[in-house]
DNA sequence: AAGCCGGGGTT
DNA sequence: AACCCAGGCTT
């Protein structure tokens, strides 16, 4: 097994010469563009992560130029990316690097392990890609081309597996060049090892693939299926006056938080109770006659991994603004349609201003 | 160990 | 509509 390790790499490596993507984080030896692109990797394919990474690093070219942005704007440019949860981590570790480390990422895995939003994957692969350190990169394409080619049948949806594999691919890293042979097993996975109709025929592994031999490509890797996602009834309440609309910015313990949406009011099944609505609003100091509450034109769908979201907007013109005191309770404020434009938000939002024209670009 | 957190792609 | 992809943090 030892004797099989220089060959694995040394095959990755060869494949990867032959067959890798040109991407600017690949030219690249800086530490923060290399964790810059890292973070924006997590959970998300090169292909929806690229733009992003552009975006990124022409309007942050320095950690300093990242740590000085207001959270509002690195959350905007960082729309429709998800898990914004990643955004201000990202956001939170330029600062401190800038304040606490003088302006440079630590040097070594176990240090950038103590960053916010830099766990066991992004940490090596800063280290690998930026330092050259001899670890192991384990995403899930790593998973999948170890669980095929070594057979290891552990569920890489669970977190007890990640030992075994971890073992494994300590032992398969090359001390020369850690940093290509981490790209090359990634990108190995990502364009030939593929999740479904892997390219076996023409795999340079072939021969030495248990799964392969085996004819248990399909089976390998196992993953448990996550359970299904919650089903959720938004109904958002589109108070606008004079050209432009009440939106309030969303806070901890729920979904998008950090980006701007309407009033909302979420009901437990399908049907909203319009009493019960009227009576909140008018609770909230927010009275709204029955006739004013026009059925939405449009049912909006929002898949989320692990919500369902059903959402409707209605869309209700203000004769006069709405109280201070209002406002501070709702935490409810004015946006014209530019600044509108400026202010992140969830994709779902983005997609009925769109459709209603309130927001004209793209 | 389990739950939470987005969005987009393909069949 | 039902399948798939892909890390880190919190509890």
């Amino acid at each position: 097994m030892a004797k099989q390790a220089p060959y694995f790499a040394q095959t990755l490596i060869n494949w990867y010469n032959r067959h890798k993507r040109n991407l600017p984080w690949r030219a690249t030896t800086d530490p923060y563009f290399i964790w810059l692109s890292e973070v924006i990797l997590q959970q998300t394919r090169v292909n929806q992560g690229l733009p992003y990474y552009n975006k990124f690093t022409e309007t942050y070219p320095t950690v300093q130029d990242l740590a000085a942005a207001p959270e509002d704007e690195v959350l905007r440019l960082w729309q429709g990316l998800g898990y914004y949860s990643r955004a201000r981590n990202m956001h939170h570790t330029a600062r401190q690097i800038v304040q606490e480390y003088g302006g440079n990422f630590p040097d070594n895995y176990s240090e950038l392990l103590k960053l916010k939003g830099v766990g066991n994957y992004t940490a090596a692969a800063t280290a690998a890609f930026a330092f050259k350190e001899q670890v192991a990169v384990l995403d899930g394409n790593v998973f999948r081309v170890l669980s095929r080619v070594f057979g290891i049948s552990e569920d890489i949806a669970l977190p007890a597996s990640r030992k075994v594999f971890q073992e494994q691919a300590n032992e398969l890293v090359p001390a020369d060049e850690p940093d290509t042979y981490n790209q090359a097993i990634m990108e190995f996975g990502a364009i030939q090892c593929t999740p479904v109709m892997p390219d076996c025929l023409f795999c340079p592994l072939q021969q030495q693939c248990f799964a392969f031999t085996h004819g248990l490509v399909q089976e390998l890797p196992v993953k448990s299926k996550a359970k299904a996602a919650r089903p959720r009834y938004f109904h958002y309440l589109v108070f606008s006056w004079q050209g432009q609309y009440y939106m309030r910015k969303r806070l901890e313990g729920d979904i998008w938080q950090g980006l701007y949406d309407f009033y909302l009011f979420e009901s437990t099944d399908k049907t909203l109770a319009t009493e019960a609505l009227l009576e909140e609003l008018n609770a909230a100091g927010i009275p709204v006659a029955a006739e004013q509450l026009q059925p939405p034109r449009k049912e909006y769908k929002h898949i989320l991994s692990h919500q369902k979201i059903t959402a409707k907007f209605y869309l209700i013109h203000l004769t006069e603004k709405l109280k201070p005191e209002v406002e501070q309770e709702t935490r409810l404020a004015l946006y014209t349609p530019t600044e509108i434009d400026e202010i992140p938000k969830p994709i779902l939002i983005n997609n009925y201003l769109k459709d209603e024209k309130i927001l004209l670009h793209l």
